[in-house]
DNA sequence: AGGCATGTTACAGG
DNA sequence: ACCTGTAACATGCC
């Protein structure tokens, strides 16, 4: 899915485009995503108007002028969001997976505003899921009262890790950085690159990680979240088409896709391999990251 | 043909 | 009850 950096550009260009008009009509092409979509729970929201578009770790919230609604958005692998307004081509508000850019067969749900302005949510693997709860839920929902600290807070710090690590001094960095328990918003692109900017291996051990370690992924983590939203996120194998929104952050990537290259750093000969760790693809260079 | 893919979670086993 | 690892979800590309 889109990780943080993804879902924050998504969020911002949401805010920009579509909170000035009521919802008309609302399409449902597909609703078998990852729960069912709500038909007759989703159609409240027609007449009401976007209010404000949030981010909470990967997921949206959408908050309306009705203030009791409130519509809890993940983008799964592969969800995206395109507006199209009326005489305007199809503006994208996320990344492309390994579609062409005129795919439309993977269109779900369709939002009609009044100013004739479309929102459609795309949806190649039917991950991700839209739900329609109540603001007095929010705090309380399932998905988004196990998160833990936001990686850009100042709540993911110092003290936080190490009485973290207390707990889990068996696993390996790579695990705890993934555990969305433990810092929400990561995934399995931002935190191999952290951790090959932190010099760490991914399969480290919790209780033999240094202080010093410990503050450089904290740092590392912020900054490469930083930059990442800063260059629009990452849009993976799609890296020649430039019609529409798209980020960039992929040509930074040290380690992600890159094994058998070899290792960035200039005064390093390493060569970058790919193992699996919990299932996931791994990527770190041999050589600098112990 | 089989493996792989930006994620989450249900489940089994400890 | 907690932790951890694995499988499953649906679809398409290499």
């Amino acid at each position: 899915m889109p990780e943080l950096p993804e879902v924050e550009v998504v969020k911002k260009s949401l805010e920009k485009e579509i909170k000035q008009s009521p919802i008309k009509d609302i399409k449902i092409i597909d609703g078998r995503l990852r729960y069912k979509v709500n038909k007759r729970k989703i159609r409240k929201l027609i007449g009401l108007r976007i209010s404000r578009v949030q981010r909470m770790a990967k997921y949206l919230l959408f908050h309306f002028n009705k203030k009791d609604l409130a519509m809890l958005i993940h983008l799964g692998m592969t969800g995206k969001f395109f507006i199209k307004k009326k005489n305007h081509r199809t503006k994208k508000t996320s990344f492309y997976y390994h579609e062409s850019e005129n795919d439309i067969k993977h269109d779900r749900l369709i939002f009609f505003f009044k100013n004739n302005t479309k929102l459609i949510y795309n949806d190649v693997r039917k991950f991700g899921f839209i739900k329609v709860i109540l603001n007095q839920e929010i705090k309380r929902n399932k998905h988004l009262n196990i998160l833990g600290p936001e990686p850009l807070s100042i709540n993911f710090n110092f003290n936080y890790f190490k009485i973290s690590l207390e707990k889990k001094k068996d696993n390996i960095i790579k695990n705890l950085l993934m555990d969305q328990k433990f810092v929400s918003g990561l995934g399995n692109i931002y935190v191999n690159e952290v951790l090959f900017l932190s010099n760490i291996s991914p399969q480290r051990i919790l209780k033999k990680l240094s202080d010093n370690e410990i503050k450089k992924i904290l740092f590392n983590t912020k900054k490469i979240l930083k930059k990442a939203i800063l260059f629009g996120g990452s849009s993976i194998k799609d890296f020649s088409n430039s019609i529409g929104k798209k980020g960039n952050f992929q040509q930074h990537f040290n380690v992600y896709g890159r094994n058998g290259s070899k290792c960035s750093n200039t005064d390093c000969k390493g060569v970058i391999k790919k193992i699996k760790i919990s299932n996931r693809s791994s990527f770190f260079c041999v050589k600098c990251q112990k």
